[in-house]
DNA sequence: ATATTATAGATTGCATACAATCTGGTACGC
DNA sequence: GCGTACCAGATTGTATGCAATCTATAATAT
């Protein structure tokens, strides 16, 4: 394992985050202060508090007195996180019909030819997080500061269950999300609104929840 | 100042939580470290993370190497908070209209008659208190934590925001309440869904962000 | 052999000392 | 008199030691 220079609060907070997210730290694995303050060359202090961060973010569990552990939502857990998704990223689209300049159309723009020309090169990984780029990009515009942060919280969640859980569809598709642009573009709320919905109920439907999974509940105590 | 006995972290960031709603803890508060350690007789580190857990929550700001203070959302900042409110709890009671159960239409009569109780004996705060019950009581039933979280968090911010600014009503009223109560019961849905989110517009358009509040800066360094 | 207890090691929780930073006031120079 | 630089006190930030708690192993009794 290869040590690191010595990095302030956010960016500790920022690498363990990008590590849960990229499937570099799993679920179930132990987060051992000791070991994390040794890498990051801090002492245990600032790794508590980033560890107090990341659980509030309900992407590690502390329990008391035993430490903390990477977690995926349970199966009704994640369904709750679609569900709730569903409805503020909708009611964000909405939103952001309503007071679209032309150059924030213009950035959305920009945002799904990246995620376009990601997917044509074949990078996987590198499509999966430009995707989540333009819903980002949808809760930033919304200029309400709350919607991008329930949504940024959410939208990691969701990264974290497809991951865990397995997806039929290689996420949302840059299509879709041109034609999100194009109803924002012409004002249609009502329309964008229904579309998004759909659009993330899609994503829902395409997570293989049904599969058992108590096989790597063996990985626990590993 | 009277001194309290020791307490562990939750319960001091409870009693710090409720003397900021009401209003105990005003904004521009100082709340500096080794005051509080004094207070609860525990050492500075529990605190800090009380601290940084309040400030998550937004009802502090913690200023870098300068320390937290109580903090209202500016006008700009609780319109945000009243508009995503209303998203989320009209969203939230057409959930509880889908899968309520009788026993549970019980628990929500009673926690307005408690609400109706209060109201009848007068007392402002009490009544108040019990109004955010109904509140909370939907955010419970929708049996989706996630609602339950923002929920709560963005109804005690209005509840801070309340209290700072002003309101022409004395908070939103155990009839209503009753009327929503009605329709859960018919499982009318969406006319549901309209009347939570024209009783919460109500509440935001009663307070009174439209007056100058330079003056009450006299506060800050009192 | 199985179950129970004892114990050592590892890990977290808390308190505290010290370093870094900020604030406010004072002295100095212009 | 005005502005700048500096210093002292106060406060936060970080590291670390020790106590409390938990885990896993091994020894003992049945």
């Amino acid at each position: 394992m290869t040590e690191v220079q010595q990095r302030n609060e956010e960016d500790i907070y920022n690498s363990i985050k990008q590590a849960i997210l990229q499937h570099k730290l799993r679920p179930n694995t132990r987060l051992i202060e000791k070991e994390l303050a040794k890498q990051f060359k801090v002492s245990r202090t600032p790794i508590r508090n980033v560890l107090r961060r990341l659980a509030y973010e309900k992407l590690i569990k502390i329990i008391p007195n035993k430490g903390a552990i990477v977690i995926c939502p349970s199966i009704e857990e994640s369904k709750q996180i679609l569900q709730i998704r569903e409805v503020l990223e909708a009611a964000a689209i909405r939103q952001v019909c309503r007071n679209i300049t032309e150059e924030q159309i213009e950035e959305i723009k920009s945002v799904i030819e990246e995620e376009q020309a990601a997917n044509a090169k074949g990078d996987l990984f590198e499509s999966l997080d430009l995707s989540l780029g333009f819903h980002y990009k949808i809760a930033e515009l919304t200029g309400n500061q709350y919607y991008y942060r329930y949504l940024e919280e959410l939208i990691s969640l969701v990264y974290v269950i497809v991951s865990f859980y397995g997806s039929r569809q290689v996420f949302s598709g840059w299509q879709d999300h041109f034609k999100l642009l194009d109803l924002i573009k012409e004002r249609k709320e009502e329309e964008a609104e229904r579309f998004m919905a759909e659009h993330l109920r899609e994503v829902a439907e395409g997570i293989f929840f049904e599969e058992d999974f108590s096989i790597s509940l063996g990985d626990v105590f590993k």
